[in-house]
DNA sequence: ATGACGTCCTGCCTGC
DNA sequence: TGCAGGCAGGACGTCA
């Protein structure tokens, strides 16, 4: 699932390719991908705007374009944005009928919820489960769709995510450790797996309080999602099911992981077995023996 | 305010 | 071989 190595990744890739490129159609395969504003509206107010930039706020990809508009992308699960050459026929929107594969491009764009004509190449953004969701801001608007966006707190690839700020917030928490991970109002761009391999470097079982850590173990955690999420992004982020970059390769990061996706299988470190359990309504992997 | 959990969504995997 | 049912999980809503 798309994390902020994955988007990171991705933002780099977009940037040199479409930046001051124009966009020229707007086709809207699945109008319910569209979180804001009206599917009907949106096409309109994008079409003719030039993408001026290509940013990220955690596992937000952000399109920023002329008009003081901005075109935010969250990919969720499944999603994934993808760079096709212009030589490729474009169905005409027909939502009622749109089965999900468009011919001669089956593969590529089987999912294809969203396509932007650009004008040199076509954007896809694709989602099988359909979670992922587009929204496009003009100037200071806060829609509450995008709630969660507005209440990001710092990612730990951040200086301003330091010991301070860190421990501030978990410290007197009695939540499960996992659970805090993944609040994006603490850790922002933290997903499930970067989140178990944080705490296998940390040495921490997930089930642990967040109260009960001892100041070094926060101090080493601090660091562990640091690492974990550098060592993402250099290596193009987590291919496990669907996640890939924007000309359809995998990215390189699950050759190194430790728990993730490893459950049976033996740790890196002492060989015991990758146990695998449900904690915080998510799949987490840790290790029985070093993580404590 | 906090923590736990249900809901969304659909391709894919498992088991009968 | 076919099909039903369960699973995956990020964000958000709800409830205690």
């Amino acid at each position: 699932m798309p994390e902020l190595p994955e988007i990171e990744t991705i933002r780099r890739e977009l940037k040199p390719k479409i930046i001051n490129k124009k966009i020229t159609d707007c086709i809207v395969l699945r109008k319910e991908i569209i979180g804001y504003p009206e599917p009907k509206i949106f096409g309109k107010s994008i079409v003719s705007e030039t993408i001026t930039d290509v940013t990220r706020k955690a596992k937000y990809l952000i399109l920023n374009l002329t008009q003081n508009k901005q075109l935010i992308f969250h990919l969720r699960l499944s999603g994934a944005i993808i760079l096709s050459p212009h030589s490729l026929s474009l169905p005409s929107f027909d939502a009622e009928n749109y089965s999900g594969a468009i011919d001669g491009t089956k593969n590529l764009i089987k999912f294809a919820r969203l396509i932007l004509k650009l004008s040199e190449c076509n954007l896809i953004f694709e989602e099988p489960r359909a979670l992922g969701r587009v929204y496009l801001l003009k100037g200071n608007e806060q829609p509450d769709v995008l709630k969660g966006y507005f209440n990001l707190s710092h990612e730990p690839i951040s200086p301003e995510f330091d010991f301070a700020y860190f421990k501030n917030k978990i410290a007197k928490r009695k939540a499960l450790i996992k659970s805090l991970l993944l609040d994006q109002s603490i850790c922002a761009g933290i997903g499930n797996i970067y989140s178990d391999e944080a705490l296998f470097r940390a040495g921490i079982k997930p089930l642990r309080r967040a109260y009960s850590l001892k100041t070094s173990e926060i101090f080493k955690l601090l660091l562990s999602l640091k690492d974990v999420l550098n060592q993402g992004i250099e290596n193009f982020g987590t291919t496990v099911s669907d996640y890939k970059r924007t000309d359809g390769r995998n990215g390189k990061f699950q050759n190194f992981l430790n728990v993730y996706a490893r459950e049976n299988e033996p740790c890196h470190i002492c060989g015991a077995k990758i146990t695998l359990k449900k904690i915080a309504s998510r799949g987490t992997r840790y290790c029985p023996k070093c993580q404590k």
